[in-house]
DNA sequence: ATGTAGATTATAATGATTCTAAACTAGTGT
DNA sequence: ACACTAGTTTAGAATCATTATAATCTACAT
């Protein structure tokens, strides 16, 4: 038997109810050790071809809609055409493949701490995000 | 008689022919003193309420992608919802604020240089963007 | 066991963007 | 001035991602 009683708890302290979709999301995003990137496509593939469980487009929307809200995931915007979404929520940044599209994490200490010299009135930051495009060099 | 010699030298010297609709379009986005933020949607607005022009959104689409392409104009995406692009293609970084949804030009000066620590081998760094999301302060 | 608010689902609706193919036009050569 | 051609514009259709709908199902409190 697969231990869900932390997704279960985790769920529950949130507010959502622990469901049979919810917990293969949770698995499935949250039980490794790496961040992983991932847009709700790339989700629905992996349920589908991977997983081969049928979970419906609308609840994955639904879900990660949710999870976003309640703080397990981070929302990221590179181009127009794509936006991932984070397993990893805290504070950091991120480079972007523009040749395979890739995200990959940067470390808190990997970017100078930011100094913006600007204020404008009225108005407080609320967050930094940093995103370093890089590409194939030759 | 509005003096377009100036547009119709940039767009032919880039290749693009500079037709009535172009030469609309470069008066809306170059003829300013400030730097513009826009999204597509927007500019169809501009053009449909305000100047009173019918300007296809086919072809609004077409001229700022390859006004894009040829450098005139940089894309910026803050989140799954918008994506603007901007008439100062220089290098700079912006305030969002999530309050408004208005994108700010933050100076060069406005923000100590990026350094980043982390290099990947084969890739090289294309591009650095910071994006500080600012909200109201009270 | 029952009731009910919350979840899931297939499907429809929406909205933004791209495609299509016909009509139009700038620029070239005559 | 005229005609030709490649490039451009256009309305409307097609597509794709996302959201809404409303019927069914389920977690869980009583």
């Amino acid at each position: 038997m697969d231990d869900n009683s932390i997704f279960i708890e985790k769920l529950r302290v949130s507010g959502l109810r622990p469901t049979k979709q919810r917990l293969e999301i949770c698995k499935l995003l949250f039980d490794r050790k790496k961040t992983f990137h991932f847009s709700i496509n790339e989700l629905a593939e992996i349920f589908k071809k991977e997983r081969k469980k049928k979970i419906s487009l609308a609840t994955l929307y639904n879900t990660v809609h949710s999870f976003k809200k309640k703080g397990f995931l981070k929302e990221i915007s590179v181009n127009s055409e794509k936006s991932y979404f984070d397993t990893n929520t805290s504070n950091h940044h991120h480079f972007l493949d523009v040749n395979t599209n890739e995200l990959i994490d940067l470390k808190k200490d990997d970017v100078d701490k930011i100094r913006i010299k600007k204020i404008l009135p009225g108005k407080k930051i609320k967050s930094i995000e940093v995103l370093v495009k890089i590409e194939n060099s030759n």
